[in-house]
DNA sequence: CCATAAACGCTAGCGCTGCTAGAGTTCGGG
DNA sequence: CCCGAACTCTAGCAGCGCTAGCGTTTATGG
């Protein structure tokens, strides 16, 4: 019993450890960088050791997606509750959104761009990003008027995500950056 | 001068076959399957034919991105001229906008999502984007109000794509996108 | 205390990827 | 008719995700 449950733990601690590297060459270097190879030297393991605790390299990336939607889901709460009031709360949940995207992409990314093994629109989801959600959603509530509250937060998500993929693609210029949340804040609080 | 005309000429058809076989097999089987094997067996030419063209495989894709925009410009325009009035306009163009990622989601991708080697948010990007792009502010410029046209329109069109491309990626129920739309429109209408 | 079996991590390799060096062939110009 | 340039091919490189199968370590039953 004792034996066995250490070994559990030791291999829980080996899997942290897989996910933790995953995410630290990822953020540092991009997913492109992110090989097998690469991340069975960094753990200090064969490569194979990888496929014992994961099915694949995507099961190692939703893992650390995970990871994210957990920080992402601090990050939002802080902004939310520190804001005095409704108006500076969906404002200051924005940027924290903005802000997290920019400053973690490889993260962003996995969470919400790539393709990965991770159920999302249904309950089985992860609680982390459930939560993250359940921010947005008590942000967009004061606002929500008699339309379905699920559906706007979605709207609202979608919108921000739209801003922030786009811009990091090249695709929209980053001087109007701040101008173009402004203006659909303008727009979505009426 | 009439023989390297020719020459000129027959290497600009097998160009654009190239790029319209990259089209086609990745409308029909995803970017995944797209490699420079499958693709110089199709035209019928060996791989450094390709590069005889092109300068890798992204630059195949950019090419291709172009033509999306093309298309993509013609669906706008025609929405936004068949509407009756500027509620109906915008309203269409979105639909449309909606369609065509629905339609084409490989061809999509690589014009909005994914990392391609073409100027975008500068005057040296692909006229055929521009002209997409100016399809999507002729039917926003009724309801800029004092706002700046451009920042407004990108603001429009992030909403439009992170609503498109979080529900492909399975990030947004399926079932809640027309109320999505419905409330984003009612939302930035005023 | 030892033999046995199971759990475990390793080496080596498969079939694929994007890309390229260099050989071989075709063809227009003098 | 011959030469040189233009062109396309075969073959191969380094790296990818992934896995079969071997060898060692480790916990257990007699």
């Amino acid at each position: 019993m004792s034996i066995q449950s250490r070994r559990e733990r030791e291999r829980a601690e080996r899997e942290k450890l897989i996910i933790t590297a995953a995410r630290e060459l990822a953020e540092a270097e991009g997913w492109e960088a992110v090989t097998t190879r690469r991340l069975a030297e960094r753990v200090e393991y064969s490569q194979p050791v990888l496929y014992s605790h994961f099915k694949g390299k995507d099961a190692i990336m939703a893992a650390v997606a995970v990871e994210g939607c957990a920080d992402l889901a601090v990050d939002l709460r802080a902004a939310r509750t520190a804001a005095p009031d409704a108006r500076r709360a969906i404002a200051g949940v924005s940027a924290a959104y903005m802000a997290f995207a920019d400053r973690h992409p490889a993260l962003y990314d996995v969470m919400f761009s790539q393709i990965v093994p991770l159920p999302f629109a249904t309950p089985e989801a992860p609680p982390a990003l459930q939560a993250a959600f359940g921010e947005l959603a008590e942000a967009v509530r004061p606002y929500s008027g008699g339309d379905s509250l699920g559906a706007l937060t979605e709207t609202f998500w979608a919108a921000l995500h739209g801003l922030v993929t786009l811009m990091r693609g090249g695709r929209l210029p980053r001087e109007h950056h701040e101008l173009r949340l402004s203006l659909f804040l303008a727009r979505f609080t009426g």
